[in-house]
DNA sequence: TTTAAATAATAGTATTACTATCTTAAATAA
DNA sequence: TTATTTAAGATAGTAATACTATTATTTAAA
């Protein structure tokens, strides 16, 4: 028997469930493709319509806007990060090992996980690194919200949180670490790749470097 | 005599300095306004050459397009805040009164300058939070990099990053630390207002709860 | 006073972000 | 089996966006 993950996705975001038929599956897995390859700013629908073979109008029966497509995308990898955080750290007892799996998580570059047939997370992890923050940066952040469009990140930010007070039960701050986390793992990735003067990494250019420095970060400040 | 204070711009962000006439000058304070009221997916140079009284073409002569503009305003901002940073740590030997003035200018609602007629800081200080990392998170990131697009933000970086050294001159990353400062300031400014639960700032939704927490998580990591 | 430069006014184009309609193909229910 | 719904393909059309180009008019410098 074949095993296939499959993440719950919030039913505001698309018009048709797009893991319930073959042309979905290619809208998800063509635009992490091309969002991936060219950026947000310049995906258009008609261009994914073009690359799967099918029509502008086709894409238009599943997804609103593009913008719904990538916080869908978005979505789908909050979910799935947040599923492989339950898995690596189930077991274990230690709140700190805990949490250094979860830095890692967040900061290394992922790999495509065979058990999703139609997404690609090493593309999905670099299109987070780059266009994550677009989902919420918009000036309808608050109707997108009223959505619950953020559902699988606050929950993840939640998790971690829970996490860090394990850690430290008197810490002040576990959400805000939570976000700094998540946020900082992947903006350190781009300025180490992109505008590397804004970091200490430019040398190596090595994921491992930013890890060890979230670490020190982390658990310098919640030690005390 | 009237003081008043010009911040020195890359010529290859604009066609036409904006400085040097009226027209110039309305676009850059409409911008800064339409910006921060309708966020940047909504400005368009028409809408801004009719907020102008000017026509489309008309701003076409001093920006090539939208997103030039975009960073020539962020510069323009990097360039000021700067400038208050000097301003401000001047006369001061103590390099952790130092940092904390910055995380402070950084985490605070800016007030209005005067001294600058057609910026209005506080506004621009609100573009940055939402819009800032638009600047940057582009597939065009490389090429405007090497036109030193974002040189006056790399150089803000630099100066924090001195200060961050002459707290510990062992640290290990100072320039990470730095660009996490400015991003972090923004971010959980944004997150405070617009998604509260991934902070724990909810209640007060007070920017110097932003500051109490990176004084802790800046202090503590540079101490040992 | 002449000349050059900046601006205003207008027009036009390719692309984007959609909406609408009609036909065909496939799945399902009577 | 036939009728009926449903998804998908094909095509057309629109308003707005992101520009470019042209000409006329005003303003300022030589």
């Amino acid at each position: 028997m074949k095993l296939e993950l499959q993440i719950k996705m919030n039913p505001s975001l698309y018009l048709r469930d797009p893991e319930q038929s073959e042309l979905g599956k290619n809208i998800i897995k063509h635009s992490i493709q091309l969002i991936h390859d060219n950026g947000f700013e310049a995906f258009t629908f008609k261009k994914l319509a073009e690359s799967i073979g099918s029509t502008e109008a086709g894409v238009y029966r599943y997804f609103e806007n593009k913008h719904k497509l990538l916080v869908y995308i978005i979505s789908w990898y909050w979910g799935w990060i947040q599923f492989q955080l339950n898995y690596q750290t189930n077991n274990i007892s230690d709140p700190v090992i805990k949490l250094k799996k979860v830095i890692t998580l967040l900061s290394k570059n992922v790999e495509d996980d065979i058990t999703t047939g139609h997404v690609d997370e090493a593309q999905l992890h670099q299109i987070l690194i780059s266009e994550g923050s677009k989902a919420f940066l918009t000036n309808h952040v608050g109707k997108d919200n009223n959505q619950q469009f953020f559902q699988p990140y606050k929950d993840l930010c939640n998790a971690v949180g829970e996490i860090i007070l394990e850690c430290n039960p008197i810490y002040k701050y576990p959400h805000s670490l939570s976000s700094t986390i998540i946020e900082i793992a992947h903006l350190q990735n781009f300025f180490m790749n992109h505008l590397p003067s804004l970091t200490d990494f430019s040398k190596s250019k090595d994921e491992s470097e930013i890890i060890k420095y979230l670490e020190e970060l982390v658990f310098n400040t919640i030690r005390d």
